[in-house]
DNA sequence: CGTCTTTGACCAGCGC
DNA sequence: GCGCTGGTCAAAGACG
């Protein structure tokens, strides 16, 4: 589509993330405590696809580097620091006794949140009451990244699997948000996905939390060569 | 039948 | 206190 046009100076050509999710066993600093970015290997015939990167408390900072590929891989799974783009969002609870309760509750989560709120499963719909009956219940400190993809399709593939559970009109915005839960049974992961009604092929992707599991996807890519190899060492 | 989306209702936070 | 707004729930329906 816009193959031939430069892209604007904050945007950036976007390797399909799936694409790069199989390289997990080949990214060099998977453990790195920051983002892995390299210089991109664009297959030209590639969709319009373009990624800026911005902080999430709407503050536009497009990431320095002009040759940018993300590490999926490292966002999502935890080892990506809070250096860069990543930033924290608590919201304070009043000191209702129900809340102090549901904050007791949390307490652990507040600190691990790889287990929020699912460190036991049967106590998942306990927690949902308590949610329900107090409507949002503190946020605990949780990483939120925020992408800017050009794309004609709202759904990032990231690799993980995603259930709506609500879509809602926004202010002073022509396309609504929807709003995106991880399907994994222990994972609390939630990303918002919306259509800027400024630039409409823009999707903003912002994503809340952090996968305590593989990826499916790129299970699904790795275990067959996982077999091979151990079939092939069994030699 | 299981999984997923849609959508109206509900609730809390926030600004006035 | 009231209204607006954003986030979530959950029932109903669609789909494979």
């Amino acid at each position: 589509m816009d193959g031939q046009k430069p892209p604007p100076p904050t945007t950036l050509p976007l390797q399909p993330p799936l694409t790069s999710l199989p390289l997990l066993t080949v990214l060099p600093q998977i453990n790195s405590p920051t983002f892995l970015f390299s210089p991109p290997s664009l297959p030209s015939s590639s969709s319009s696809s373009s990624l800026l990167l911005k902080n999430s408390n709407s503050n536009p900072n497009p990431n320095p580097n002009p040759n940018l590929e993300i590490d999926w891989i490292s966002l999502f799974s935890g080892q990506a620091s809070s250096r860069g783009i990543v930033t924290d969002e608590i919201m304070i609870s009043s000191n209702t006794n129900r809340q102090k309760t549901i904050s007791q509750n949390m307490s652990a989560s507040t600190t691990t949140p790889l287990h929020e709120n699912h460190e036991h499963d049967h106590e998942e719909d306990k927690g949902n009451k308590m949610r329900r009956a107090t409507g949002r219940m503190r946020k605990a400190a949780r990483p939120r990244f925020a992408f800017q993809t050009r794309s004609a399709d709202d759904i990032l593939d990231d690799g993980y699997r995603w259930r709506k559970y609500g879509q809602k009109a926004v202010k002073n915005s022509a396309y609504p948000r929807s709003y995106y839960r991880c399907t994994h049974h222990t994972c609390n992961v939630k990303k918002q996905v919306q259509r800027l009604s400024k630039d409409t092929s823009i999707v903003v992707t912002t994503y809340e939390g952090i996968h305590n599991h593989p990826c499916e996807k790129l299970m699904e890519t790795l275990t067959p060569l996982l077999r091979q190899m151990q079939f092939l060492s069994s030699f």
